[in-house]
DNA sequence: CATTTATTATACCGTTCGGTATATCAGATG
DNA sequence: CATCTGATATACCGAACGGTATAATAAATG
């Protein structure tokens, strides 16, 4: 049960650094320090692997999300505690995070994406969900639910990503968020 | 020279639906109908063959953003045409704007990262700039301008993203293009 | 103590990987 | 016609791929 969870462990920092389809059964073994019918007993293949790592890691943090996307507050309250939940996610495991992320933006016919679709999918709809349930605060929205989750985790997704690419290790500033989640609100002029 | 065209496009249609790593070069000729030899006579590697690709594909419509971000109108007029002429890649080849969102959003020491990691990072500036030089118009950004950067493009990418996943054949409607600047430049509550 | 069960390693499978040495072949050039 | 050059194919390379048959080991159980 301990190489089990190293194995994960490695596979996770490995997927991330390379890529899922860059990474060799073998390179994994070996950086866990065990052979490769271990692995194969615990996961049954390369892709099990990766599926127990996804579905291992993201109940939690996604559970977070909802919790504050279900709050019965007012939308800028939903909106900037959703955000605080996906950061943290990302804060908690930044390298499972940018995982998750490139997996999902890579090739819809790769066994990887298919993985990881439906997580995102149903993170996805929690959000879209939020501003349904926002509905009477927001005026009419013309059905443009969708289109402001889009923008929403376009916004922060993104910022993540660049964040992570230039500021390598520093924390994410309570107050970015706020910023973030105000310029998505109120737009630019402000 | 025929041959030359026929093995990026095929690449091109291979990278995007199964991914770079993913797909061996034994694949690429079968589909082109060549051999080996011709692969690597015209572009010497695999990752050679990709930063072809990139490059002959990437100058036309990064110039088209680049006009828009150029313009010297108010900066209303030219986040729309920005959104535009960023839309318009989109449209004119699809598999090539999705292969290289998928690559720029996968493992940061994978080399097909590398590769497109410096046509993003142009385009991604050519934005900021935008904003730079419409600090005037936009009150004291308080050095606002990447984040404002990344919230366009954020939206923009996400948006194409989910898009191109729901309405796979559908073309992008113009309204749609004004409703998400809009959202961008006023915020939700309008 | 004997037996079972969970866990791990040795050694190997056939296939595919990216890449290449060599030869051929067609068309242009002297 | 002879030669040269650009373009292509045949056939191969060693290494790595994902995966497994089999056996050993160690701890728990009867």
């Amino acid at each position: 049960m301990e190489n089990r969870m190293r194995i994960m462990e490695c596979a996770k920092e490995l997927f991330y650094a390379k890529g899922y389809d860059a990474v060799g059964v073998q390179e994994i073994v070996d950086r866990a320090g065990i052979t490769k019918p271990t692995l194969y007993y615990y996961f049954g293949s390369k892709l099990g692997l990766l599926k127990t790592l996804l579905e291992t890691k993201f109940e939690e943090p996604h559970a977070a999300v909802r919790a504050a996307a279900e709050l019965k507050e007012d939308i800028r309250s939903v909106l900037y505690h959703m955000a605080k939940a996906y950061c943290d996610f990302f804060e908690r495991d930044r390298e499972f995070y940018m995982l998750m992320m490139a997996l999902f933006y890579s090739a819809r016919e790769n066994e990887a994406y298919q993985a990881v679709k439906p997580y995102v999918t149903e993170f996805y709809e929690t959000v879209v969900q939020a501003f349904e349930r926002a509905s009477g605060q927001l005026g009419n929205m013309y059905g443009r639910q969708r289109q402001f989750a889009i923008g929403f985790i376009g916004t922060l997704t993104h910022y993540l990503l660049l964040h992570s690419e230039a500021d390598a290790g520093e924390r994410l500033e309570e107050e970015k968020i706020t910023s973030l989640v105000n310029q998505f609100m109120y737009g630019i002029f402000t």
